[in-house]
DNA sequence: TATTGTTATACTCTATAACTATA
DNA sequence: TATAGTTATAGAGTATAACAATA
């Protein structure tokens, strides 16, 4: 019922909390500080994971539509292809009858990269949000693409 | 059944959407880019909004408390902590007894424009979650709280 | 010695404009 | 003329180190 003096240091944006999006920024952070680590050991961002992970699924997309799908400027893609590229993780294969079009293609090593990460990734999820149920989990996931589809 | 061709280039990303913080990542930038547009109007960051709020709310605390609550470092507090002042929102008030310390007060301007911003980013909140029941609203925002009692 | 506020700075992310080569 | 990839660059946001004043 009272609160120790901890308490009240640690509930000072306890206001702010009443705005989903106030908790949903705090609740992406935690998850986010915990993602960087683990993909940080497979020397992978979230950026490049999620890069990676879309090529491998949908081999022979072109940069355009890679940035169109994770939603960041072409111009910023660049970079990042250049370092999946000299990792050996995909390659710019050309395009039959376009030749300003790349078509990304994985190698051999990428799609094993993208397993053992999407593993990693999926472990990591296990172990943050065991503090819900499993139905609470899904529930979580449902509501935000519920929000995403209809927002 | 089928998927049209707009609908299979929007869905490149799905198998992203598998992880919750991905999924989460998408439905915050959805909210941010509205928050950022309504707080604009108000010549408030979302930052900004989120001190001025806590500050009203926890008169008389330091710079050191505020980005503790806030989660962001001392250094960069400074210049937000400058715009808010200049506005005349809110005064450095010197702590008797310690003079390196800074207490935090709200003016009268900035106590109503704390309240005129609440509304307004209430009101946005409700207009962005109108695609969910005021029963699943309240469950995601349940679920956002505990995953970070208990991450 | 430690803490508060501050300054300076560097690093990452992101956004925009302009270029090239192709179509 | 328009598009795909690229380059350069500028602006946020964030993190770190060091300093002055004070405890």
């Amino acid at each position: 019922m009272t609160q120790t003096h901890t308490d009240r240091i640690d509930d000072l944006d306890q206001d702010l909390s009443v705005f989903l999006g106030y908790e949903m920024k705090r609740a992406l952070s935690l998850i986010q500080a915990d993602l960087a680590r683990v993909l940080g050991e497979l020397g992978l961002r979230a950026v490049s994971f999620s890069a990676l992970t879309v090529i491998v699924q949908t081999p022979g997309l072109t940069q355009s539509a890679l940035a169109d799908a994770l939603q960041i400027e072409r111009s910023n893609l660049v970079t990042l292809i250049d370092e999946l590229s000299e990792r050996n993780l995909i390659v710019r294969a050309p395009v039959a009858g376009d030749r300003r079009r790349h078509a990304l293609m994985p190698t051999a090593e990428g799609q094993r990269l993208a397993r053992v990460a999407g593993a990693a990734v999926a472990a990591h999820e296990d172990r943050l949000f065991a503090g819900l149920t499993e139905e609470e989990r899904r529930e979580l996931q449902r509501l935000l693409a519920k929000f995403r589809r209809t927002a």
